[in-house]
RNA sequence: GGCGGAGUAGCUCAGCUGGUUAGAGCGGCGGAAUCAUAAUCCGUAGGUCGGGGGUUCAAGUCCCUCCUCCGCUACCA
């Protein structure tokens, strides 16, 4: 059984619907999941939603709607987003499963019988907003003397009874993981930022709330539901099936990475780990936080009024092309803005005139010419040669090792210049002059042409999973020969041709999009 | 205030441990071609690499300082 590979994104926190930033943390997951499949793991991606809290709970009221039923109304727009844009995932937790329910009390107890919990009591200014306590010294003081959290949210003094985890006594064994694991958190600079928040010292953390029941009952405690992070934390166990140690969970656990937001970065490289270790589970080997998304350069938010639907662009561009665009224009790990015209910019020349066009006045000329029949001849030329090289390096060699490393950018960048290279070379033998002079060499320049694009269209399928099955459907190629290790199978073309298969008069893979006057 | 990022051609960005005339894509301009989704290919564009100072035979690439933007964090009030 080849070897596992555990991947997660954040679980969402469905108080209003998706947005941009979900579907670039889904689409860059899934794409490396899709990766790691392709490269012969047996993978399992986790996704879900985080559905617990005093907000839920507020906003199900004020809308006069059950709990629970709201959240479902609320989750389901996620489970949709996942479809709508061919994610991949095994799984999508909610929180309110009973099943999760079930891993968090397990959780919990086990934390509990490592002597990390304690009961005492918790006074101070609490954000309902936030769900957290905040010192005196970090308000301010808002219109007519409110007072205000950090964030800017009201906050009022709250005396309430609560459990509290140790997480004091993990401060070493964390800055212990981080030296001993360089890559635990990444990029860089979040780690930094995180061993400078651990080196500071670090406070008992509040894991419990009586002032609402929307959440995880702590056992054997009544009142008591577990604080938001213990219990959203823990999707990524229940979404395995633990703590059944026959499910998911014994061959999956620990996650390879975790791909998340920067903002939530200390959650999941400080108080994740510290939980699993007093629980005595294994660690997750890598926290990935990824940046944020600009709207035309500005950050995105409901008063500027400026929140995009993910699930809009997709059906104006296409799911394959915001696939596209996120994954090559944004450089993962660092912010990134975007654009209708960028969009249209960057799909267009790369996929449309470049990758597209290829296929289809390759494919077009074949079915014309030849009758669809796969071009064959002995009149091979050193320019065959040296453009197979270079497209299989940038396939075998570029693509995997970026993509391998969430460089998806930098990988789609080899990738397009292997495409670059295909068009130079089809303009140079010019099949269309030889079609007259020299009909042996014209159909070797389509072979190599066919090889070349069998290759491109392998490697890609991470990125543009729809849209690559398309063009392999489109030469012939079956779907057993579709992974990594076909791109080293170099006589898949001789038995192809001797298996009788034609081409098809093509149809273009990539429209090319269009602006409207309001972009 | 501290720490960490970022500031490179009109736009988006590459430039690792310092070393030939600072690169790519897009856009713009000129040309070629016409198989193809009016797509492609070739050539070109002369940016004081945020400002200033320094180290060096040699600096976007190291050091100092200043400016702007961003993130984390502290404190004053």
């Amino acid at each position: 059984m080849s070897e596992p590979f555990y991947i997660t994104t954040a679980i969402a926190y469905p108080n209003g619907r998706p947005h941009i930033g979900h579907a670039y943390e889904a689409i860059a997951t899934d794409a490396i999941a899709r990766f790691q499949r392709l490269m012969g793991r047996d993978v399992r991606m986790v996704t879900g939603t985080d559905e617990h809290g005093l907000k839920m709970a507020q906003t199900a009221r004020a809308a006069g709607r059950e709990t629970l039923e709201f959240a479902d109304e609320m989750s389901s727009y996620f489970r949709q987003m996942c479809a709508g844009l061919d994610i991949s995932n095994d799984v999508f937790m909610r929180t309110s499963d009973a099943k999760h329910h079930e891993a968090s009390i397990a959780l919990w107890k086990a934390m509990e019988a490592k002597g990390d919990l304690y009961l005492d009591r918790y006074e101070g200014w609490y954000s309902v907003r936030d769900e957290a306590f905040y010192g005196e010294e970090e308000l301010t003081e808002g219109e007519g003397g409110v007072k205000l959290s950090p964030q800017g949210t009201p906050v009022e003094w709250t005396v309430e009874e609560s459990w509290f985890f140790r997480l004091s006594k993990y401060q070493d064994a964390l800055l212990k993981l981080y030296s001993e694991n360089p890559d635990f958190i990444r990029p860089e600079s979040r780690k930094n930022e995180v061993l400078r928040f651990v080196e500071g010292g670090l406070k008992d953390l509040s894991v419990s709330r009586t002032s609402f029941d929307w959440g995880v009952p702590v056992p054997g405690s009544p009142g008591h539901v577990m604080y938001v992070w213990v219990d959203a934390l823990t999707t990524y166990l229940s979404g395995l099936g633990f703590p059944d140690q026959n499910s998911d969970y014994a061959r999956f656990w620990p996650a390879n990475v975790h791909i998340i937001g920067k903002d939530i970065v200390r959650f999941h490289a400080v108080y994740w780990p510290a939980f699993l270790m007093s629980a005595d589970l294994p660690l997750p080997q890598q926290v990935f936080g990824h940046g944020f998304l600009l709207n035309r350069g500005e950050k995105m938010s409901k008063s500027l009024g400026n929140v995009v639907d993910p699930m809009e662009l997709a059906e104006r561009f296409g799911v394959d092309a915001l696939r596209y665009f996120l994954m090559r224009e944004v450089s993962f790990g660092q912010d990134g803005t975007y654009s209708a015209e960028a969009i249209v910019s960057r799909v267009n020349a790369d996929l449309a005139n470049s990758f597209g066009n290829l296929a289809q006045r390759t494919l077009s000329f074949i079915s014309k010419n030849l009758e669809g029949r796969l071009p064959q001849s002995d009149v091979k030329a050193a320019e065959d040669e040296e453009l197979l090289a270079l497209v299989d390096d940038a396939c075998r060699n570029d693509v995997t090792r970026e993509f391998a490393a969430f460089a998806f950018s930098q990988g789609l960048d080899s990738w397009m210049r292997a495409v670059f290279a295909c068009n130079q070379y089809i303009d140079a033998q010019a099949p269309w002059a030889l079609r007259k002079t020299d009909p042996a060499r014209m159909e070797a320049v389509l072979e190599t042409l066919l090889r070349a694009m069998r290759s491109l269209a392998i490697a890609v399928q991470p990125v543009i999973p729809t849209s690559a099955s398309k063009l392999l459907d489109q030469l012939g190629i079956e779907a057993h020969g579709r992974d990594y290790a076909a791109l080293n199978d170099q006589d898949y073309y001789a038995r192809l041709a001797s298996s009788g298969v034609t081409i098809a008069p093509p149809t273009p893979i990539f429209p090319r999009l269009e602006l409207t006057a309001e972009d």
